[in-house]
DNA sequence: TATACACGGGACATTTTTTGTCCCTTAAAG
DNA sequence: CTTTAAGGGACAAAAAATGTCCCGTGTATA
């Protein structure tokens, strides 16, 4: 009932929505990359620089874009008018629909659905990341204490928070994994803080560990205060890996890959491994956050996108305890389809 | 809060908002002549032959239309969409915005505004007779006593009605005038009723009489019995006349018309003569509905529009107990300038 | 019954708008 | 100081919108 009136336009104006949708899209994707170029965001939305320019001089009438030497940017008015049309775009776009469908599907308490596929075009794994800071803005409370992991999509999280001064703590989930100092879930953990103006600790540990070590750095007090406040986050967020890829980069070991492999493993998040039903068919021995940790976790969020991941991410869903997920439209719609395969064969 | 999405499209898309309301017009222009031409309503709507077939092949695409022999006209379904869209257009039109102010200025409970002038534009004392109509059966009641006068804008009203099944009773609120048979009191509450499947009596009397024979009129109890079930009228629909037409067109003698004329009689309602704010300056002795009768009348409306009715219009609201009031854009706009103007002189 | 009329739809030249493309000046960055 | 990417101007080519006329057809009127 609410948008009742976007199907009214429908039948009476149909490309009215379709150019709200253009529209809209110009103005998010300037939101994001700000301050852009004509020819760059052409570019960037796969469209002709004319064409955008028609689209811009109205935007520019309108008062929502202006135009510098350095590129465009979004005046205040566009700033609002985007946040309010945010929803009705959703709507528009039928991303709600699917939203709601997903969640039910996967047993979640909320999905966030951004369109596109992150596998193709490299803007939408940024957007996955805003929609993820988006939803976290709106959800930390003062006191919270926040966990996170490490991996290319947190750290997009990390690049589109605003700051804030919210006092909250911000902690790794797990150790040190791989080369890429910054995509640790430390360095996101620290950058994450410093964005919203809360304080953070680092947990300095291999994630990987013999059973040896595993023993005496869990008796090492800092790392055993890090880890008794980690029990204690009220969210986790946390990124979805497909098995063999994330196998072979955290260098396992050819039988461990190979046991990976012959189980059927899709999925990896946490250190764990699981098939494409959510079974747990390898665990690594980790410090940092297990997964009978996040039972007691008040919201655990998974954010990944990229058709690639589609199953990886519906095995995590069933496997581990879950109440968020941030992902795209190409996943949602390969998941999506699976269950209308299955109520076919029904 | 409802149609806030209207204001964000205003914003984003004001191309084809303007779009909605033209198309919107098409329909609701097609759905008061139906069955009509192609040229015929390209001249109605003040455009040109293949502008406005553009515009009808989209509609007959989205089939809301269909074009026949005879002519074009609504589909069922292009019939709802019109009526659900009727409230948005009237708020993308601003009429909305016009009604409520107008509502406040002449202290009325409820305005209805339709777009045009009824002076350049006969259609629009087309579209104001439907807007009374419209008003009319969704306040009408089983059992309501309905008291109408005369004139060509009451005419309107009951060519618009359409024909429903209610135990209601019409009145002629006044007697018989001049010559026209079709505009008479008498004629319009027949007919009024005719098409509301009620029942209705008639007033046999002049509407204007001397001293004596209102006197014995009165006593005449056919005469007595419709008067006293009009003063008990629930809903009373009236016209409103420009003064010193009015009292020609009635045929006062020349005395009378100079003392109108000299008192700034401007407006004419019942019998009465008003001057600009709303004092009686002259009372035709009238057998029908009096002055004092309407206080106790629960709904008064009066129907009237075109821009040189304006100042009569807002003079009877002065004068006269009125809750309802349906015009059009022009009488409107005129209204609220000179409260515009007031306000720039404080 | 005959006739004039208004109907929708087809056709097409003409006008207007949209689009692709290139260039220019300017300001910031290296 | 040079290079780069910015916005805006310009303009021909392409596409879309528009004005205009015609035609066969069914309807209502004479």
């Amino acid at each position: 009932m609410p948008n009742h009136l976007l199907e009214l336009q429908q039948q009476l104006v149909p490309d009215l929505i379709e150019t709200m949708k253009k529209r809209y899209r110009i103005l998010y994707h300037l939101s994001l990359t700000q301050p852009i170029g004509r020819r760059a965001l052409a570019q960037q939305l796969q469209t002709t620089e004319r064409i955008l320019r028609a689209e811009v001089d109205l935007l520019k009438d309108g008062g929502l874009i202006v135009a510098e030497t350095v590129g465009m940017h979004l005046t205040e008015r566009g700033f609002n008018l985007l946040a309010q049309l945010a929803d009705v775009i959703r709507e528009a776009e039928g991303l709600a629909e699917k939203e709601r469908r997903l969640a039910e599907r996967l047993g979640l308490k909320e999905v966030r659905i951004v369109a596109g596929d992150a596998d193709a075009d490299p803007f939408v794994k940024r957007a996955i990341g805003h929609a993820a800071a988006d939803w976290l803005t709106r959800t930390l409370q003062p006191g919270d204490i926040l966990a996170v992991t490490g991996g290319t999509t947190i750290a997009t999280v990390a690049d589109s928070i605003a700051r804030a001064k919210l006092s909250v703590e911000v902690l790794p989930a797990r150790g040190g994994v791989g080369e890429h100092m910054e995509f640790q879930a430390n360095a996101i953990a620290a950058r994450i803080a410093a964005q919203l103006g809360g304080t953070y600790r680092l947990l300095h540990a291999p994630d990987v560990l013999s059973d040896e070590a595993l023993q005496s750095l869990t008796h090492d007090p800092p790392i055993q205060d890090t880890l008794s406040r980690l029990r204690s986050a009220r969210i986790v967020l946390h990124g979805i890996g497909q098995a063999i890829p994330m196998a072979k980069r955290r260098r396992l070991t050819a039988k461990s890959i190979e046991q990976i492999e012959s189980h059927g493993g899709i999925a990896e998040a946490f250190g764990y491994y699981f098939d494409e039903l959510g079974n747990i068919i390898y665990a690594m021995n980790t410090v940092g956050l297990r997964l009978s940790d996040l039972k007691r976790i008040e919201r655990v969020v998974a954010v990944a996108g990229g058709s690639s991941k589609a199953k990886a991410i519906s095995a995590v869903a069933y496997g581990c305890p879950l109440q968020v997920l941030i992902t795209d439209e190409a996943v949602a719609d390969a998941i999506l389809q699976i269950e209308e395969q299955e109520a076919r064969e029904r």
